[in-house]
DNA sequence: ACCTGAACACCGTTCAAGT
DNA sequence: ACCTGAACACCGTTCAAGT
């Protein structure tokens, strides 16, 4: 059909996009294929190749999407405060990842999707939105650490962060059974930021 | 080509799952289909579905055969000891875990792969397996609760189990870069396991 | 009774051919 | 220059037909 001048080839990558956002927010991430997407934006799925390199390239896009909204829910955590404040805010916020896991189910999966590995030589600014998770987790654990201790101060971040991430990635999907009720899981949460938080005093 | 009489039912069933888990190993877990076991025992694809209701059927008894394995290298850790020489068992038994992830990595990420889902009502065998990881850890932690506790000593047990879980899952899929050197993650095990039981003490 | 293999409804990706 | 859509090489799963 030659080029439609109808969109221009930005509109045309954003439509892709959004169509593939929707998609996955109504279907759930395996419902993101080339040609349920290029059937929604009306073209032909060799379109899609156009604007992206491959439906990886396009999962990774999303990723990033994800992350960005990730990181703006954990960066409104105040920082510099008494030991006391800090936990009850760190602990705050691990309850925000939980919810965020919730709230953005498919798409806070799609992040820890075994399918697809971020290898590529170019991907370098991913990793740097990855990174940013920690800072706002590190600027929390401030007060429990005195200078010198910069190495503990930042594996504890890490550490804390992936602890949480373990238990809420178990129970959303199932790969344990680690509760019986479902309250229990934040409180989980508490009693580990608790814990560790007591552990580094 | 009517019945081949060379072999039995279960042998046939066990030259599948041996079909499979040689694939697996030798080229990971996406490279499991079922044309690919097909023509490596010489069968037609359909077949496999005489002996196995799906692939996801399949799929679940490899997870099942890892999870006795798992279990089997995580049940050889002594009980009922001092504090201190439980937390050191429990050290050994995080590296343990992280091991065998090493070393039947393919195996390993199935159980967490995102595509099957254990919903199926006859799946309580399987969540039993699920539950055995538990119990050596929370032998472990017997010396670090008294009577009166059971429900911290048992939430403990999931968090700390969790907790590696979430270290090692994030550092093996490269979803998180956790640390800038190799030796960092066991050294971040170590931190998570002495500075938790330090907290509960 | 067991196994086949064609068939159905899908994939991701490529690329010659059209406008 | 852009887009098509057929083509290639795959999937899981089913089931009439053969022995």
């Amino acid at each position: 059909m030659a080029r439609r001048s109808d969109h221009t080839r930005e509109e045309l990558k954003d439509a892709v996009f959004k169509a593939a956002w929707q998609i996955i927010s109504e279907e759930g991430f395996d419902a993101l294929t080339a040609r349920h997407i290029a059937k929604q934006i009306g073209y032909a799925p060799g379109t899609i190749y156009n604007l992206y390199d491959s439906m990886d390239d396009l999962y990774l896009q999303i990723n990033a999407h994800t992350l960005d909204l990730l990181n703006a829910r954990l960066s409104g955590f105040a920082d510099n405060q008494t030991k006391a404040v800090a936990a009850a805010q760190m602990k705050a916020m691990a309850h925000s990842y939980m919810d965020f896991a919730r709230d953005y189910r498919a798409f806070w999966l799609m992040l820890f999707n075994l399918k697809v590995t971020i290898h590529r030589p170019d991907a370098g600014w991913y990793h740097e939105k990855v990174d940013q998770l920690f800072a706002p987790l590190e600027k929390l654990l401030v007060p429990f650490y005195v200078q010198g201790q910069e190495k503990d101060h930042k594996m504890a971040a890490r550490i804390l962060w992936s602890s949480v991430h373990g238990l809420c990635f178990l129970q959303e999907t199932d790969k344990l059974i680690l509760m019986t009720n479902q309250s229990s899981v934040s409180e989980s949460v508490d009693y580990l930021v608790e814990t560790f938080l007591k552990g580094i005093a």
